[in-house]
DNA sequence: TGAAATGTTGGGGCG
DNA sequence: ACGCCCCAACATTTC
């Protein structure tokens, strides 16, 4: 006699608190096979990257251990994800699977096409969206279409929905009598990135309980600053949660409130909420680039506006290179690229200068650049990174002009004022005095082991507006 | 979630 | 005392 299961299909929702799927799943009393499947697949033509793969492998371990303390255990496969599900229920009794929605294009299709197989062949199966804040298939503008502006959108959503109560940890999650079989975590073979990984894991501990400490960290400490110190990339001021809430290790719900509770709390320091504002406003940038992936699908391959696809993109490999590496001799772009490859995060302010820099200074295709985020990136996301390379070339959703056009010294001297950023990732220029250390090239009696600029800002400027009005035309 | 070019204003040096 | 010029400092416009 077998017993009778129900499936948790986990995805990118790592996690045992607030997890609609599990906790559902988790109510009905019944033996829950947990499983997680390693399905190349479905990454459609954005593989998943080697910084994610390392941060995914550190996941799916504390996941498992997590489980363990209720008895249960991860099963993990790697393959097709349908057969597989496919193949253990035909195994054995499953009655009911439960997963949380994604809104990866090539997701969407493998899910529909998951669901109405099992549909079909009598199991039931139950979807939950565990990964936004709001319920994005129902929202549209008075037109009855999507909003293209992030501040009506975020509006709309403000005034019209509120962000549901988490719901506690599942009581039991029952493990079966059988032995499920279950692939060895290391046959996924994720770690391949041993040496960028050792850097990683200085910064970031990788596990539920991590997050939620994480979040308790900066809303303790760094909330109240938030505001002005975000934007110094020589300073810690975010909350460096964008790969927790990648893997689902932690849920935005979860995060929204309990900044909602510390600013109640301490509601007598204005100050407070004042820095809360645009740091709950970050969460609703994520949204708003789910929301975009869901309503422009196609936006993850091509722009928004297609006026674009005659941009004269230039396919330089040298500038590329020079870029990826952090060689371009524009210190605040190399300390941000250096910083990337050493540790799998840049700093957000520096992502867009690095990105505004690629786009408009070395005309390089925005694709390439969103490419190379999604590979190096421990918070790779696809959603995310296509609105802000997008906004950065100045072609998708709540663009900004294409003229609007990052100065790299300026930006350097305005938010890396001492340098203290770029000294710390471009070791060649530690010992330069603060007058030099935006623009190394300006003294030219220094023998430094840093290249010149690969290109003239002022020029390449010049040549990105003529650009932009042939566009127009 | 720019930056440069251009316009305006007002204080101070100077004849 | 006065007008003139210079040029920060700030505001507006333009790309």
């Amino acid at each position: 006699m077998s017993t009778d299961y129900n499936l948790v299909w986990f995805r990118q929702d790592l996690r045992i608190a607030d997890n609609k799927a599990l906790y559902e799943a988790s109510l009905k009393q019944k033996p829950i096979i947990c499983l997680y499947i390693h399905d190349l697949d479905s990454y459609g033509n954005w593989p998943i990257g080697g910084a994610s793969k390392w941060w995914l492998h550190q996941a799916l371990l504390d996941l498992d251990q997590s489980l363990s303390q209720f008895g249960n255990k991860l099963i993990i496969r790697n393959g097709n994800s349908l057969n597989i599900i496919e193949e253990i229920c035909a195994n054995y009794k499953v009655e009911n699977i439960f997963y949380n929605k994604r809104f990866e294009p090539h997701l969407l299709q493998i899910d529909n096409l998951v669901t109405s197989k099992l549909k079909a062949k009598g199991h039931k199966v139950h979807i939950y969206n565990s990964l936004l804040l709001y319920p994005l298939e129902s929202i549209f503008n008075k037109e009855s279409s999507p909003y293209k502006t992030f501040t009506s959108f975020w509006k709309f959503v403000n005034t019209n929905f509120t962000v549901s109560k988490c719901l506690p940890k599942p009581k039991s999650i029952p493990l079966g009598l059988d032995q499920i079989p279950s692939c060895r975590l290391e046959s996924l073979m994720l770690e391949s990135r041993i040496i960028s990984a050792l850097e990683i894991q200085n910064i970031f501990k990788v596990s539920e309980r991590s997050a939620v400490e994480q979040l308790y960290e900066f809303s303790q400490i760094k909330l109240v600053n938030y505001q002005s110190a975000r934007d110094i990339p020589g300073l810690d001021g975010g909350s460096k949660l964008s790969p927790y809430l990648h893997f689902g290790q932690i849920s935005p719900n979860l995060i929204f409130l309990h900044i909602q509770e510390i600013i109640e709390k301490y509601s007598d320091q204005k100050i407070l909420a004042q820095n809360a504002e645009p740091f709950i406003r970050e969460l609703g940038w994520r949204e708003f680039a789910y929301y975009t992936m869901l309503n422009f699908p196609h936006t993850i391959n091509s722009p928004l506006r297609t006026e674009f696809n005659n941009f004269p993109w230039q396919d330089n490999h040298n500038f590329l290179l020079a870029w990826q590496q952090g060689l371009t001799g524009y210190p605040i772009v190399d300390a941000g690229m250096r910083q990337l490859c050493h540790t799998g995060f840049m700093h957000n302010r520096v992502r867009m200068i690095v990105a505004s820099f690629l786009c408009k200074d070395l005309f390089i295709n925005w694709l390439t650049g969103a490419k190379w985020f999604f590979d190096t990136l421990v918070d790779a996301d696809l959603a995310s990174n296509t609105l802000g390379w997008q906004w950065s070339a100045g072609c998708g959703v709540d663009a900004q002009p294409y003229f609007r056009i990052f100065n790299p010294i300026l930006q350097s001297k305005k938010f890396d004022g001492h340098g203290l950023y770029i000294k710390k990732w471009v070791p060649e220029l530690a010992n330069l005095p603060v007058n030099f250390i935006h623009e190394p090239w300006l003294d030219e009696s220094l023998k430094l082991n840093y290249p010149k600029p690969i290109v003239n800002h002022e020029l390449m400027r010049a040549k990105a507006l003529s650009y932009w009005q042939d566009l127009r035309k």
